[in-house]
DNA sequence: AATGGTCAAGTCAGC
DNA sequence: GCTGACTTGACCATT
């Protein structure tokens, strides 16, 4: 079990997600952003390591509009190096990689604008992965997309586009139940037909599930995945007490972190922590999950 | 220098 | 039909 956070840290001082408008875009502005941000990502990883942090979601801000057509900068090799510095400190400290391109990345849209829009998309987040060469344990998540007024026709658009994507894009994939449209069943559903495997969240469950509870549910999900694949990934977040539908907690809520631990004991699996203060929660995380068998320490000997 | 409207992209619920 | 939520900060035009 590792544990982790997304995209950005709070604490470091640097941002790793610098943008700019694209109506600003000019070579010298990407090329400087890209710059400061795999810096910011050395500083966070570096970071992360030291705090025995071994699960990270890289930020899809990486590298600013890298599907858009406006950018045909070549920036896997400007920054081949610091790619390869990146993914050989990942690899030398065993960190868990994952990317969630965000909700425009709807690869079974009926628009065949969109969705190929999305596959190039995924095709950055591959290459931003491969770039680094890291191995397929390092996935990329989406969520199954719309519904167009016919769930089985839309998952089963699904299942076509993704048997003819990209393998660098196809064997990086991985699929997370939504809070709206596609639960943990549909997903459990895609991955039979297709083999991709399923990262469980938990808020998403607490808002459209079919009954399952979290051991079930965990279970379940844990079964997708293959030594191909890697450890089961899990997004847990709890449900912010009044708040709205779907929002995330400001801090973790470690009463209930520890309660889904025991729930969960007989599974292992990396936890990303979507919280809002990112690294002060996954800190307090690392903490509760000290005493548990299957937490990974890699604190030096003191 | 401070501010606040706005930012590439999609979909759906709710009005 | 249109707006807001999703999630969020920060860019940058305007003052």
């Amino acid at each position: 079990m590792k544990i982790g956070y997304p995209c950005i840290n709070r604490t470091l001082g640097c941002t790793g997600d610098r943008t700019f408008r694209l109506k600003s875009y000019s070579e010298e502005r990407l090329v400087a952003a890209v710059a400061n941000n795999l810096d910011c990502l050395m500083t966070m990883l570096r970071f992360n390591a030291d705090h025995n942090m071994l699960f990270f979601r890289i930020t899809s801000d990486l590298v600013p509009f890298a599907s858009h057509p406006v950018n045909r900068f070549d920036w896997k090799g400007r920054f081949g190096a610091e790619f390869e510095e990146a993914g050989a400190f990942i690899r030398e400290h065993d960190i868990r990689i994952s990317m969630h391109p965000d909700q425009f990345t709807v690869i079974n849209s009926p628009d065949p604008g969109v969705s190929k829009r999305s596959i190039r998309e995924l095709l950055y987040h591959a290459d931003v992965l491969d770039s680094m060469a890291l191995d397929t344990t390092a996935r990329i998540q989406i969520h199954v997309g719309g519904v167009y007024g016919d769930r089985d026709q839309s998952i089963r658009r699904f299942e076509s586009v993704f048997r003819e994507l990209p393998v660098q894009v196809k064997r990086r994939l991985a699929v997370e139940n939504d809070d709206r449209l596609y639960g943990l069943r549909d997903c459990l559903s895609v991955s039979r037909q297709t083999g991709i495997p399923v990262i469980f969240d938990t808020l998403h469950h607490g808002a459209l599930n079919s009954g399952e509870d979290i051991e079930t549910a965990v279970e379940a999900a844990s079964r997708t995945w293959t030594t191909e694949t890697g450890m089961p990934m899990v997004d847990y977040s709890s449900q912010r007490v009044e708040g709205r539908r779907g929002r995330h907690v400001e801090s973790i809520d470690l009463e209930d972190f520890a309660l889904f631990l025991e729930t969960t004991k007989p599974y292992d699996f990396d936890i990303m922590l979507e919280i809002k203060d990112k690294e002060e929660s996954a800190l307090k995380a690392v903490q509760a999950a000290r005493r548990d068998p299957r937490f990974i320490h890699t604190e030096q000997h003191s």
